[in-house]
DNA sequence: AAAAAATGTTGACAACGACAACATCGTGCC
DNA sequence: GGCACGATGTTGTCGTTGTCAACATTTTTT
């Protein structure tokens, strides 16, 4: 990527001696979050404090509350990154297959997991109990950028059902089980809670592809009526 | 429920004015889990605190430790209990439907969310990031008790199989696939992760049935036999 | 250039997890 | 019966953390 570089930290992560260290740090924001994705990847737990966060980018402890409001905010900010990031997943998907619906869905349903590989920090982040998932905060910068990535897995549930692939019925409860086989088994990868079964990367990479086709198979339309979108046949 | 009552804490949570306190607590161990749990489920959040608990019990602050070896374990030991009450809703759902596979297979999955919506602090505790959930302590007893829930589901995946209700495979396989959606709904609900879409409680339920539904139909054997090797699919 | 806003620093406080040393209770052993 | 010992509970202390207040320095605005 020839892009142009970045304004470039002028403090890394640690002081230089030839320098005096500038007062001023340049661009502290992104460099704590920056530092709080790096502690999450390496230490994996709770441990993110905001005094680590500050040693690791060379700066005095109370530093970051120029930029957060609390260590919650900071947290909060992380994960709305990793929110959009996710969308971005998402939208490779919706360019890769602009024209198939089911190779749409079956791919938004892969960048899922490989969002959750790549970046399972920022996952654990997003729907960890980090953030106070309370109540009436919905205008919570956080909220909106949930809502519309959510909203983005509607749209793909709404096209499914036009062509037929998936089961008619409101758009939204469909997509709630969509997104719960995916969430269940990102979250159960990205904690570790598979690590019993043994898993190399080739197993691995077959129990992801199997998702996806799990999770289709989860709201298809009965190919019986496969288009023409009716409520489910009589069964009881 | 006529059952006996228990040996009685002596201290439940506050000290008695009128005795002097007794110098031993009597049966901390449950104390401490039983208040570690009503924490959680008032407090929702990671404030659980030795310090906090004991002062909930009526003891002093570092009394936890005669029963529990740090902070980690206790909230492990929580984990435990609720890995073995998740065992006891599937048990259930066995017991209910001795000889119908499919309605065994629904009704276990109505369980799991059922349990969630019972006991949504035991869930947070078991698949939180609180148990530093590493390695090679697989000797731990949260691991034995873990791996017996995911066992039983195995067990139902191959009862299924064998009556051909569900797709041929490797059960635990199929096994995972099961447990992602349940688990992610579970979560989601758990962690306040739905409320956006602002659902009462008849909008839960149904929620709730449909996600049971969508389970079985994500592994359900295809009628045409596509990967059913051997048993035919008789209807029931 | 002066004033104001942004940004970073040190000092302080309360709370926490954990350890050590000490106190008290109960129980088994002679 | 007496007593030693382990189980259990307590106070003291240390290092760490999140957060606020007060102060310092830099940048921006007027």
């Amino acid at each position: 990527m020839p892009a142009p570089e970045k304004p470039a930290a002028r403090r890394t992560t640690r002081k230089v001696k030839g320098k005096p260290a500038p007062y001023h740090h340049g661009n502290l924001r992104e460099a704590l979050l920056e530092a709080g994705l790096e502690l999450l990847r390496r230490d994996s737990a709770e441990s993110l404090g905001l005094r680590e966060l500050a040693r690791q980018a060379g700066v005095s402890r109370t530093a970051p509350y120029r930029h957060f409001e609390s260590k919650e905010a900071l947290i909060a900010a992380i994960a709305e990154q990793g929110f959009l990031r996710l969308q971005a997943y998402q939208d490779e998907a919706r360019r890769r297959h602009p024209d198939d619906v089911e190779a749409w869905f079956l791919e938004g349903a892969r960048q899922y997991i490989r969002f959750a590989v790549d970046h399972p920090e920022h996952l654990k982040v997003m729907f960890g109990p980090y953030i106070s998932h309370t109540p009436d905060q919905t205008d919570h910068p956080l909220y909106a950028v949930g809502n519309a990535t959510f909203g983005k897995l509607v749209e793909l549930v709404v096209s499914a059902q036009k062509a037929g692939l998936v089961r008619a019925g409101d758009p939204v409860e469909v997509s709630v089980s969509v997104w719960s086989l995916l969430h269940g088994f990102a979250m159960l990868l990205v904690q570790k809670q598979l690590d019993f079964l043994h898993l190399g990367p080739g197993r691995l990479a077959a129990l992801a592809e199997q998702a996806a086709h799990d999770t289709l198979a989860a709201v298809r339309a009965s190919p019986a009526a496969s288009s023409a979108p009716r409520r489910r046949p009589p069964s009881r």
